[in-house]
DNA sequence: TCGCGAATGGCAAGCGATTGCCAAAAGTTG
DNA sequence: CAACTTTTGGCAATCGCTTGCCATTCGCGA
């Protein structure tokens, strides 16, 4: 590659006879020209091939036109989804979009916004492994969305699990069980909380014994430990953090010559790719993935654009529904 | 979040005693300037809680320490594998990574390159859709490295699934298949091509009779058609565009009561999350896919460093191997 | 015809770094 | 100790755009 000189707002404003600023303006702010002149204007651009360089009118105007998704995990499909639907709602504003994985550290996801602070306009944290104090804390001076995680009245768009998770012991109610395991994930995951919460109460009132294991690695490698775990608890249900440790739960269960659902039942979140066709195919508890993404960013922007109006930050709670497959069936006996 | 106010070289400058370009070397350029000066300045630095400014660094000198991969398709797990990689080794050598979906539109992938421009320091394309012209010509302005791609001897890492076609062709003769029939997907996929181009000429060799049907929707609900087109030409082994692909078929000949693999072969590329639980599992084309990411952010990486000097671009061949599961088995009759 | 506000465009000062060039200081050498 | 090289640090221009402020121009009511 060559690095070729590309033309500036004073090249199209000389050709077209008119001051830079205007040029400036002609893009950013239609208004402030007469329509004739910036037709013009557009046309000598269109002309040159004149592309506004994005790094000096942010440096300038401190608005980026970017925004950052933090995400905790490399690994887990899941997250996929959140990425699609932000990067979706981003690029259909014609907003840069930048991705960036914390290694489930609290530390790293602090370190990454702080780096990045003067390259986005804002921030979109899924799953976000950082305390409350520092969540807020890092509010203050930057703009905050948050995906899955709720603190303290900041913006943020979550799949509602724990809601969710009263599908599920219903579900398994249904089916005759008495009592329940969740296997954990991350200690500092905000959603696992949610989740043993809504399984607990929610046992409570049907008088469903309710135990919590782990945490387990919440990957499919984690599902051997926790089905072992699990078996020894004696309850007949296991509920696993998500799907990846529900479809290694299954894998064990099948190695060590347990029935799904026969002799237990097991259900997961997330309703990831696979889950309906792994075997047997996995009840769990399906959500709007995606939708949050989107609606994170959505969030971000507002948040930006009226950063100083300080207008109301908003709460979206996306409903989740049980799907359910071929891994619960009637409690055993 | 307030606008807080962020202190700069000068701020540093001034409280360190010493001049902007002072401080400015002591960062980016240590032997510049003696080294106690230096460490009094990070000090001072540290104190302030100065971080430099990404877009003020880029915009005088250039470099933006940021890399933007383009990906095709938003749905297909098997780019995760591609993304991971990318954005792991962009993230070791504290680059920051921009994420853009292309939706398979040349048109679109050539727009975002046109957009980011200055705004990064050069692209990864993955699987691009581009035509082997437009992507020379964009190589003379801007920095790229390929991934899944050849062409004219840009940088570009490769899963070499043309050799692979070929482990797949033996193992199919292996168990006494004497026809093949290829589901292909895009047809501007470069690796369509290859994947193609390898299974006829390897077939060839084995006198095996291959076919090349489609193209279909690389996704699973494209494999309905494909299923029924392959099953119309008579072959008893299917190879299919990718593993999503596969998975698609093998939910339609279930329904259509054909037994996979007593009945027919079924085979995929890539190897995707689910392959190896499927039912029944998918034989598959497995690639460092992964690797291939780091790879191609090496490679442009490389390239940018060495932007002037015209070091010479390289080309990197990842092998890939075939998994053999349930899905294939000797030949019916 | 005069006066006045709205519409329009230009001037020039930044935004916060980088970097070529020069000067002063320090080190080397014969 | 003079002459010369090497280090080190500062000056100031520059990257390309935005934007507050001012000067014209124009339309229009009085």
């Amino acid at each position: 590659m060559s690095p070729v000189r590309r033309s500036t707002v004073y090249d199209v404003a000389r050709e077209a006879g008119v001051a830079a600023s205007t040029v400036s303006r002609a893009f950013s702010d239609p208004r402030r020209v007469n329509s004739v002149t910036r037709e013009h204007v557009l046309n000598v651009a269109e002309r040159l091939g004149y592309r506004p360089n994005p790094l000096a009118s942010a440096l300038q105007s401190g608005r980026t036109a970017t925004i950052a998704l933090l995400v905790p995990d490399i690994a887990n499909p899941h997250f996929f989804g959140t990425i699609r639907g932000a990067e979706g709602r981003a690029s259909a504003s014609g907003i840069t979009f930048i991705l960036s994985y914390t290694e489930e550290s609290a530390d790293n996801e602090r370190e990454q916004i702080l780096r990045l602070d003067r390259s986005v306009d804002g921030f979109v944290l899924a799953s976000s492994r950082m305390s409350d104090a520092t969540t807020v804390e890092l509010a203050r001076e930057h703009n905050l969305a948050l995906v899955n995680r709720q603190v303290g009245g900041l913006p943020s768009a979550i799949v509602d699990n724990g809601g969710g998770s009263r599908q599920i012991i219903d579900h398994l109610a249904s089916l005759g069980h008495r009592s329940v395991v969740y296997l954990s994930g991350p200690e500092q995951s905000w959603q696992a909380k949610e989740r043993w919460k809504g399984l607990s109460s929610a046992a409570g009132r049907c008088g469903m014994a309710a135990t919590r294991l782990g945490p387990f690695s919440p990957r499919v490698a984690g599902g051997a430990a926790a089905a072992d775990a699990a078996l020894v608890s004696g309850a007949t249900a296991f509920v696993a953090h998500n799907d990846l440790l529900a479809i290694g739960m299954l894998r064990r269960l099948a190695e060590r010559g347990l029935r799904v659902p026969q002799d237990r039942s097991v259900v997961g979140y997330d309703d990831i790719f696979g889950a309906d066709f792994c075997v047997p195919a996995l009840t769990t508890l399906a959500g709007p993935h995606e939708e949050a993404g989107r609606a994170g960013v959505e969030l971000l922007l507002n948040r930006v654009s009226r950063a100083t109006a300080g207008e109301s930050p908003r709460q979206v709670v996306l409903p989740a529904h049980l799907v359910v497959r071929d891994s619960t069936g009637p409690a055993p006996d």
